[in-house]
DNA sequence: TCATAATATTTGCGATCTCAAGTTTCTGGC
DNA sequence: GCCAGAAACTTGAGATCGCAAATATTATGA
């Protein structure tokens, strides 16, 4: 079938499929850093976003990216690991507050300079105006994801 | 931690995280593509590479960027479905030869018109030349997953 | 007030993903 | 010809991810 989906004959395609590759590749490699650290990557994203103040547990799987039941199961490992804590909402008892414990913020401290410094060498080839232009480029890209889910079930459905 | 970890205050951090965003976004936009014919994306990208003549399954996790022995599980629910072959080949009998069924080329053939329109209504914000930058972007910064795992390594151990 | 809708989380399921360990099968060197 | 080492898969464990159903709680409206 590769002569019928031969996706490198649409220059398009070879970007999208490209972009895929490089994230993932970037991906596996900031991945070795927090295992050293006995983190994962979700774990490591999903701890740096809590506030001191402590963040319902919605809003941080929105912050994270994550699906709500997702984060659920990420914050039960963060807490197993004694990196986190559950506290009620004291004005709503559906709400659970996510509060970092000072291992967690320490971990994150010690973490953070190396996750920085990881980035910056993963983004070395492009200088600094390069790699404004691709955020640009990727900033005019997101929030199509509602319009091109509905797209596609107006097409199929 | 926020005022101590503001990933905004630094550009090139800002820019990494808006890849792994817009990344995210578009995988999500098109699953919906693929659950409607009943695949996942891993299953859709693996079937779409098999050629006619068959693929030993490592060459093929190679080519579907997955570990082998992820792809042996993805491999697994597609023979399942019945979209799929395992054949013994014929010099190495470590190898296994990968196939894809008549229903397999027909879900491909059937999917990939939608999948490559899909994808063009995703990219639809950057013009041709725009898309080529992206490309031109994207290629400098792949492939040095090595080198930084390697570097993140020396620096930590 | 009270039934009902909306919200916040949890839980369960099927699939992926990474890594490591185990099995079978070649291959190269002695 | 034999054996250590490499190669191709498979399998298993632990974690994520997306989704849907279930639960608990709050907000809304007749």
């Amino acid at each position: 079938m590769d002569h019928r989906c031969d996706d490198s004959a649409d220059p398009t395609v070879a970007t999208f499929r490209r972009l895929l590759r490089t994230t993932l590749s970037m991906k596996r490699a900031l991945g070795a850093l927090f295992a050293e650290a006995g983190l994962t990557g979700a774990q490591f994203h999903t701890l740096v976003r809590i506030p001191d103040e402590g963040i319902p547990l919605t809003r941080l799987a929105a912050r994270s990216w994550a699906d709500p039941g997702n984060a659920s199961g990420v914050v039960d490992r963060l807490e197993r690991d004694g990196l986190v804590e559950r506290r009620a909402a004291p004005h709503d008892r559906r709400v659970v507050l996510v509060h970092a414990t000072q291992a967690g913020r320490s971990v994150v401290s010690r973490l953070w300079p190396e996750y920085v410094s990881g980035i910056h060498r993963i983004m070395e080839p492009l200088n600094a105006e390069e790699q404004a232009h691709l955020n640009e480029l990727l900033e005019r890209l997101a929030g199509r994801e509602d319009e091109v889910v509905e797209a596609i079930a107006a097409a199929t459905g």
